[in-house]
DNA sequence: GATTATATGGTTTTT
DNA sequence: CCATATAATC
């Protein structure tokens, strides 16, 4: 049992509590992972808990199978397969799928996402003749979302009170009817949301006492990673489920809980604390990720916190290095800088690619970080965003799949029924669905009885090919593996024949994209599987698309290079460590983000997001933020983020100037001066841009690059600079001399202005009109 | 019914 | 800025 030596002794603690409830506080980098995996090892190891009778949810699905690995690894056996081990949502599925029946769902159920539920939803308002613009699908989604979240059904959300007053109150009274149309909807398309999964899993195990028995007996040891992330209904299941043995232990840390969105809720870690009788309380302080810098720096940051259990974390870890805190002019400048420093810091310090993760608050900020990276040809990889299955042609041909699968799904039969184009518009559709309605059948139903239905000539020629060609899909369907049926699918339909003969650049990558899924289609179907998948319908259709949506960003980095450059939101990395770490946007506005500033709580929120953040660093930690940056396609300007203001100084080290950035041109860079600190000198102040906020920029004066200036009102004609393009010394610029401009090209300065240490040059430029030129700021090489 | 032009409006965060 | 929704036109 020499596993338990590598433990210290409240992680032991954890790890030899055997029976009964337990609840571990596990600060950032404090190895819980370890700690869970042990305990699951020690249990089976050393209490021979047979593997079947452990359930462990985890965040990720990457998460999972790391846990699964590292178990077998320990034990040096196998058995470690049995374990039920996943997330939430893909370890309720896979019951759900076997005990579907009971609830009057298929077992061949299809979980919609995000997109195909608001879509419903979308539907349901226009049938209930609502207005859209009171209606928007996405807030009355996320309402019945956390309806489902806090196990609120239909008829409760209808007769309860303070909700009809919070609805009447924001001038949407329906949501209730909206949330039953939904909800019967989804019914009849056999298709569960993913609150669904959660939601129905209660409703099983409240109304189905054999099934609950079932899985009490089943589940003898419970464990649960990320507790602080869990909502109510997430919390009643597990009580359900655990209230048989009472070995339920968990694993969390309040400082960290960034999901209040999703309806968790860390009322779940006192909760938990109520509601047994005696539940054992490790706390595990001692971090082993960070340096003391960082630590300290986050600790100091966490503390303007109110709402916290008392803990200290502390690392006997190296000193370290200062935080890097950086100021850019725009955000195209924070990716060069990111850029840079990473390919500075790889020479100097032997860092990899892979060594590195950029973080941010929103999606949308990755773009002017992976347009600097693969300027310098640095490999990357972004996670989130628009993900694979998410893209079009993605989408389509999994529809087809779906349909196979389940004909009630109205979702997929919409998506498809006239893709490739076959003639079957719009007013068909419409009135298709008018009749499955009247006959509360599946729309299914009524095209494929489209003569029954009236459907003539044309139309019905179209519905009947459409219609036996899947029923043909369907034929195979016990028959053929998931790839298989994929490529039968493929070739009939004419998808992939379409895709091939559009030529385009993205038409080729629609087309590789769609041999990608094909290839990860044939990947599924080859990979053994746990034991007890056999159950479920093994390597069918049905396995591979319920596995799909609920596979994690985190999950799906397959035969990737895995020398890259990480990029993705501060959400995405909770659980993740690297070496050197790149946090942008620390701007007021954007993070904290100002859907986040109303209450205390929200506040709150955003700082142990950043918590999470600073967390992630194990040696280095850069910090940015831009004076001004694009949304919505404009430019906005920001003050520094607030948080920036609750690092004392001594741990910041602002001097750095950007990576190989500081040694262009002949004047002092830019990326120098503007780092000297957002309080005073030549950078903007607080106060200054506080004030243009009010009044607009003083004529004249133009605080910010002009190049930017010019990108908000026209379009630059693009210039590639001239070979061995340098910057001059402009310190003696007058008018009349003809200069090149890295971006402008060719032009001839009209006028100088500007005080002796904020010259401002107006050049008239072959192509690009008249600029005023902030000579601090823009690379003139001078001609003559 | 399909293809193309124009308008609109949307950004937190995710299973 | 970008994606999707609606209108206009064939």
């Amino acid at each position: 049992m020499n596993y338990l030596d590598e433990l210290n002794p409240p992680q032991r603690e954890a790890v030899l509590h055997k029976d009964g409830p337990i609840m571990i506080i596990a600060g950032a980098g404090s190895g819980k992972t370890k700690v869970l995996t042990t305990r699951i090892t020690h249990l089976m190891a050393a209490h021979k808990v047979d593997s079947f009778n452990i359930l462990a949810l985890t965040f990720t699905n990457k998460a999972a199978a790391e846990m699964k690995e590292r178990v077998e690894k320990t034990l040096g056996n196998t058995e470690a397969r049995n374990l039920y081990i996943g997330t939430f949502h893909s370890v309720f599925a896979r019951i759900l799928r076997s005990e579907a029946p009971k609830l009057g769902y298929p077992s061949s159920f299809t979980i919609y996402d995000t997109d195909d539920a608001k879509s419903v939803v979308k539907t349901v308002i226009q049938e209930l003749n609502l207005d859209d613009k009171h209606y928007k699908p996405n807030i009355v989604y996320n309402r019945i979302s956390a309806a489902k979240n806090a196990l609120v059904g239909p008829a409760e959300y209808i007769s309860d009170w303070a909700l009809q007053q919070e609805d009447t109150r924001a001038n949407r009274p329906a949501i209730g009817q909206v949330y039953d149309a939904y909800a019967k909807r989804c019914f009849k398309n056999g298709a569960m949301d993913f609150d669904d999964l959660l939601f129905k899993m209660y409703i099983l195990l409240k109304n189905f006492p054999e099934a609950l028995s079932k899985y009490q007996r089943k589940f003898k040891y419970i464990l649960i990673d990320e507790y602080q992330d869990t909502n109510p209904a997430q919390y009643e299941i597990i009580k359900l489920l655990g209230a048989m043995h009472e070995n339920v232990c968990v694993v969390g840390d309040d400082a960290q809980s960034i999901y209040s969105f999703r309806g968790a809720t860390i009322e779940n870690i006192l909760q938990f604390q109520k509601d047994y009788e005696e539940v054992k309380l490790v706390k595990l302080e001692q971090n082993y990720r960070s340096t003391k810098n960082i630590l300290h720096v986050a600790n100091v940051v966490i503390a303007n916190n109110k709402a916290q259990i008392e803990k200290r974390l502390f690392t006997s870890n190296d000193e370290g290095e200062k935080i890097n805190l950086v100021r850019t002019m725009t955000d195209n400048d924070e990716g060069k800088m990111v850029a840079d420093t990473i390919q500075e810091q790889k020479l100097r310090n032997h860092y990899f690619n892979k060594d590195f993760a950029i973080l941010y608050r929103t999606n949308a900020q990755s773009r002017s970080f992976e347009e600097a990276l693969r300027r310098m040809g640095i490999a990357y990889r972004i996670y989130g965003g628009m993900s694979f299955y998410q893209r079009k042609e993605v989408k389509d041909f999994i529809a087809y799949l779906r349909l196979v699968v389940n004909p009630k799904d109205e979702e997929a039969l919409k998506r498809i029924i006239n893709f490739p184009a076959r003639g079957i518009g719009k007013t068909t559709m419409d009135k298709a669905i008018l009749y499955s309605n009247e006959h509360d059948c599946s729309v299914w139903d009524i095209v494929a009885q489209a003569a029954k239905y009236g459907f003539r000539s044309g139309t019905l020629e179209s519905l009947n090919g459409f219609t036996t060609m899947i029923k043909m899909f369907r034929s195979e369907l016990d028959k053929k593996n998931a790839y298989d049926l994929a490529v039968i699918v493929g070739k009939s339909t004419g998808i992939v024949k379409e895709l091939f003969n559009d030529k385009t650049t993205e038409g080729l990558a629609r087309y590789e994209n769609l041999q990608e899924l094909l290839n990860s289609i044939k990947e599924f179907t080859e990979t053994p599987m746990n034991e007890e998948d056999g159950e479920v319908g093994d390597k069918g259709l049905g396995t591979y698309l319920q596995q799909i949506t609920l596979l994690t960003d985190a999950d799906d980095d397959k035969d990737q290079n895995p020398d890259v450059v990480k990029l993705m939101t501060i959400h995405a990395a909770k659980g993740l460590e690297f070496p050197v770490v790149f946090v942008g946007g620390l701007e007021e506005t954007l993070f904290p983000n100002a859907m986040s500033i109303n209450t205390r709580e929200e506040l709150e929120e955003e700082r142990r997001l950043f918590y999470v953040a600073i967390t992630r660093a194990k040696q280095r930690l850069f910090l940015s933020f831009s004076n001004a940056r694009y949304r919505f396609g404009q430019l906005q300007q920001n003050d520094p983020s607030r948080f920036l203001e609750e690092i004392p100084e001594k741990y910041l080290d602002r001097s750095y100037a950007g990576g190989a950035m500081k040694n262009t041109g002949n004047h002092t860079p830019a990326f120098e001066r503007m780092n000297r600190g957002f309080h005073n000198s030549q950078g903007r102040s607080s106060a200054e841009s506080e004030a243009e906020k009010y009044y607009g920029a003083p004529p004249g004066k133009t605080s910010t690059p002009s190049y930017i200036i010019s990108k908000t009102f026209n379009k630059t004609v693009e210039h590639v600079p001239s070979e061995g393009f340098t910057a001059s010394d402009i310190s003696n610029l007058r008018a009349g001399q003809k200069v090149e401009h890295q971006k402008f090209g060719y032009g001839e300065v009209t006028k100088m202005e500007g005080a002796a240490h904020n010259p401002i040059a107006t050049v008239k430029f072959d192509l690009n009109g008249e600029k005023k030129i902030m000579l601090n700021y823009a690379k003139l090489r001078i001609i003559e």
